[in-house]
DNA sequence: CCCGGCATCAACCGATCGGCTGATGCCGGG
DNA sequence: CCCGGCATCAGCCGATCGGTTGATGCCGGG
């Protein structure tokens, strides 16, 4: 059974880090590299067409998110496990990506033989999570949906951060500075502060706001 | 002079970035790397036992950053050039990599091309800038220190984006009051916002708070 | 049916914020 | 000497914020 081949898709936007999967599994036995995509949606098409079992791919890259390519993935019901590797563990990404249907999360940082060893059980089906990743999940878990901001929150949050005024928002998004100000209310309580300045900076702190260059 | 070969020490913490450059560069005529480091301590030693021509390093990597290692082989007027190559292209990044003495720095979204050319000019001598980069400090010779906190501006800042108030942070700081809100009337003008949670936007975009996993 | 999550709304009021107006002093460079 | 940058400070006041108290309605799941 470890004598299997696995057939791999890499998917990342840096030049570096292909090479670098590639030349780590050619160097290895038991994998083979069927292709390469720099973005998701030549990803998905790649997928349709290689058909790999594991598809390793970064989750920031120009031109469609990973978590969208993931889920696109999802929708046709491809054959591939995704693996997702990448740079970054904040929480959005984290639980957007498995929600989206990946089968496993590692950061680039892991040495090469847990990464063959994730491959290769994402190639069977079952979960790698790096320890980061494990325990956040485990967290997550242990008081469900108690952090995440709904999508009107976002908005909110988002608007905030620009500088727009209560006022304003409520201007902007059609309802009652009432309103705007309940959200914030509920912003306040799920990232654990009290005002918005330090809401801006939690929500950067956890991937709700900004964008890192690619990973 | 093109058929010289330059000697290559690479540094970064990520096994996967580390091995697509050596794969990079030895599929590529012209260059030899010598050795692999995975942060700045290991990096300033086996800079001074190898003596490359280049060091390409990545600038945010546990335990020691990539700033501190340029500076360390600033002072021991090491005879390598460094080349930065990191995933980010923040404002703090960029200016303290060239003040410690880096040649050039380049994003690792460059294609191989572009990447072989910089390490050669790197080899001799010249500078050599992402255009992003490269915009970013031809703004900022046309406008110099105009946007950039001074300490206690940053420290304000800092705390605001915690959630304290004014007044807790005179308390804080002991100053009064009125001078936290002099420094903040500083922030706001150098940032162009106007209020607090606007501001900690912009420090987290311009990598003055936060700070992300490494690249 | 009940419950929880989400979205919506109102009013009151004390606290805080930020603009605006001023000011002083130190230091280094021209 | 003057100038600019930095740090410090004061007072006034309108605008905004956030806590607190309530409320309604929709939807989906148990």
């Amino acid at each position: 059974m470890a004598e299997r081949t696995v057939t791999l898709l890499i998917v990342d936007d840096h030049p570096v880090v292909r090479d670098g999967l590639r030349g780590m599994f050619a160097s290895a036995a038991g994998f083979r590299v069927l292709g390469e995509a720099a973005d998701g949606v030549a990803a998905v098409l790649l997928a349709a067409e290689l058909d790999p079992d594991v598809i390793l791919m970064d989750l920031r890259m120009p031109g469609g998110s990973g978590v969208d390519a993931i889920a696109e993935l999802t929708r046709r019901a491809a054959r591939a496990r995704v693996l997702v590797l990448t740079t970054y563990d904040t929480d959005a990404d984290t639980l957007q990506a498995i929600e989206a249907g990946a089968t496993g999360y590692l950061l680039k940082d892991a040495p090469r033989d847990e990464l063959f060893g994730a491959v290769r059980a994402a190639a069977e089906g079952r979960t790698v999570l790096s320890p980061a990743v494990a325990s956040r999940l485990v967290s997550r878990v242990r008081s469900p949906g108690n952090d995440a901001l709904s999508g009107r929150e976002r908005e909110v949050l988002r608007l905030v951060a620009k500088g727009t005024s209560n006022r304003a928002i409520a201007g902007v998004l059609f309802i009652s500075e009432a309103t705007v100000k309940t959200h914030l209310t509920h912003i306040y309580g799920k990232l654990g502060v009290s005002d918005r300045a330090a809401a801006v900076a939690v929500g950067y702190d956890r991937g709700i706001l900004g964008r890192a260059p690619a990973g």
